[in-house]
DNA sequence: TTTAAAATTTGATTTCAATCAATGATTTTT
DNA sequence: AAAAATCATTGATTGAAATCAAATTTTAAA
């Protein structure tokens, strides 16, 4: 693979970024690379909005983008945020479906473009890579579905509590006994907006958690949790 | 093929009722059926329940399907409707997943059980069937974040309009200008439960669309949609 | 058919969360 | 460092929908 010096751009890390083309041969994925461009987002920034129409996959490569629908009065709701390795406009690219989600950087972010004609022929050549991406969607549709059950049938404690859990589950660092530290992949608005709730709804549960003595709220991101058992226990 | 006199089953028609197999010789027709059983199924009777581990896929051969979620207060959330064709048991298809929804049959119903090693094997064998699956993933996936956008963020009125406006465009018989009739696969519980609300709510909403002269209430399950514009202009 | 069981509708009330409003704290920009 | 903008907290109020309760209607079963 030629070194990347012509360009501020990682080739080479984009897609070792991405677990789904771990398999693939050196050739393989510089073939893949050859048919991608590399693109960079202020944070703040729209990668993509409804109507829009591309035949590529979105990896991320730094940073982190959330991908949510807006109504009518501007009220947000978050699907998911993706972080490095994650990416997005896959549901364009097995079916020529027009996007209907934004999709915003969250902070300044690196998107490597892989062309949607190189993952089919991939696809088609590799069945082991379909299976895999399989497997992506099927996590997909898993994770949607988790968030409709929460947003459905859980009450606005509940959903924080959950989330709370699921972030110390896969990225906690641990204090001392007992005591988890989190910090927040984004706002708190937009913590709101992905357990479908108002920023000053989701701010006064934390406060009430905070006097309940089951977290601590430090800076503006970082939550600490003191009492794990609790809440389990609303959820 | 065999004919199947031996079973009261139809072999043949199950695996003709997925537009996925299409492609298929007949050869390889036979052979999927081959590695695959029936089973049928009450009104009422559950096909499975969160815990089961299955590496199966269910196919709806006759009947209506629910598809749902259900908290430990015994409010239900129904994420999708399977009829004829649809299938169901796809997401521990490809990974070893636990089931984490509830399925019901919503009337009697016949179910087609596929060997998931047999689709493992035709997926590897014919990257067709694999993009034909991410296809149908990948509609899946939007269907579920279609479901989210309703509950997040819609009210209740806006979500009753969206409904009956989907199943105009697919469902409809129009009797004469522009009145359409609709008539419901489920009954108006699950049609609550469907758009993340009660019945009691959904039974006054639609009084008043009624009311409004949008709608008239035939019978239990049967709706004319009498004023399709305002339907859309609350939409 | 009669009875029993579900499903639906309507009424009264409560509740959770949203909205409106204002202040305070952070972060970013100039 | 100051100013501007964004984000977060707290208070007061409103509102949409849930819940509780009971009556009807429809469907299924004896």
């Amino acid at each position: 693979m030629e070194s990347c010096t012509s360009c501020s751009c990682h080739e080479h890390l984009c897609i070792d970024n991405i677990p789904i083309f771990d398999d693939l041969t050196k050739e393989e994925k510089e073939s893949v690379m050859e048919a991608s461009t590399h693109k960079k987002y202020k944070k703040g920034e729209l990668i993509f909005t409804p109507g829009d129409s591309f035949d590529n996959l979105f990896v991320v490569n730094k940073g982190i983008v959330k991908i949510y629908k807006i109504s009518v009065l501007g009220k947000e709701q978050i699907l998911r945020i993706l972080e490095v390795g994650d990416f997005m406009g896959e549901l364009s690219l097995f079916s020529k479906t027009i996007l209907s989600n934004n999709a915003e950087a969250l902070e300044n972010t690196e998107i490597c473009i892989i062309k949607g004609s190189k993952i089919m022929e991939l696809v088609l050549k590799k069945p082991e890579i379909a299976i895999k991406f399989l497997q992506k969607y099927t996590q997909r549709i898993e994770e949607s579905e988790e968030l409709i059950e929460q947003i459905g049938l859980r009450d606005v404690e509940q959903r924080i509590a959950n989330y709370l859990l699921l972030e110390i589950e896969k990225n906690v660092i641990e204090r001392k006994n007992n005591e988890y530290e989190i910090t927040l992949p984004m706002s708190k608005k937009d913590f709101a907006a992905l357990i479908g709730t108002s920023q000053e709804t989701l701010s006064r549960k934390l406060s009430l958690f905070q006097d309940r003595g089951w977290i601590k709220l430090k800076e503006q991101r970082k939550i600490i949790i003191t009492d794990i058992n609790s809440l389990k226990d609303i959820n």
